[in-house]
DNA sequence: ATGGCTGATGATATAACATAACAGCGAGAC
DNA sequence: GTCTCGCTGTTATGTTATATCATCAGCCAT
């Protein structure tokens, strides 16, 4: 199994735990429509199920969303607390979640302006993975 | 007029002025449906004429995208290739534009994982801008 | 236990965002 | 002139997200 994580694993739902494994078991983003279609057969069948579960995960950490594919995807750490970025292939769409330090995240707010005092960061990076990227360079 | 930028201005089509226009009067992000609701006594009636217009001038750099809102703002700059950032306030959705140093830029893209070559940054702060703060802090 | 309150889930409907696909037109090549 | 190409218009539909109301289970006071 893959529970060996180090969580605090605050009770989920029934649709949560649902949607959660549908996720972790994909390992790549899904949409909310493609979570609905492959978890159909546990009875969940709404998008607002789908919408509710998928936010509550959010608020635990335990899924982020990825903003430039609407999509969401399972923490690779079981929770965060809002200390990470993305790095996408734009070809595969292979996500790999990005753990950022303190002085990380520190870096990042300080680009913020006087004007707004920033609490939260969005950040993907996106590229070409290994598999994706032609063999020679040209 | 407000024809007043440094911009090299690669000439663009009535379409693609009407909708810059329209973004730059707003002076805050407009959603695709917002720009066609304001832009419609001018002719423009169709969503794929404003996102093909919003298209082109993202493609020239003078519109970009916020991911987070899925919404439109015309660049601070008159265009930018690639090297900016947004702080956006979440209580009054005020944007401020961050241009993007070549070292943060280098710094951004650094954090990418090996096995992912980045080539395009999005970074969103959200935050609260000075006006939207409480005036005392407790 | 019963009744009513509260919070979670289920279901319907629709809003908001985005694009595929094709039609028509005008300007330049020849 | 007419062919072709690119831009604009139009229809239709696909995709993402949420507002709203209905239903049900647990809980607590009585």
């Amino acid at each position: 199994m893959n529970a060996h994580h180090h969580d605090h694993a605050p009770k989920l739902s029934r649709n949560q735990n649902e949607i959660l494994s549908c996720l972790r078991d994909a390992n790549e983003p899904m949409s909310a429509y493609a979570i609905l279609d492959r978890v159909r057969k546990t009875g969940i069948s709404h998008p607002p199920t789908v919408y509710r579960a998928l936010n509550d995960l959010m608020r635990k950490g335990m899924v982020h969303r990825l903003q430039s594919r609407s999509a969401f995807v399972a923490c690779d750490h079981g929770a965060c607390d809002g200390k990470f970025a993305f790095a996408i292939c734009r070809a595969c769409d292979k996500v790999v979640e990005i753990s950022l330090s303190d002085e990380d995240q520190a870096g990042l707010l300080a680009l913020a302006p006087d004007e707004i005092a920033p609490e939260q960061v969005t950040l993907e990076l996106a590229g070409l993975c290994q598999s994706c990227r032609p063999a020679a360079s040209a």
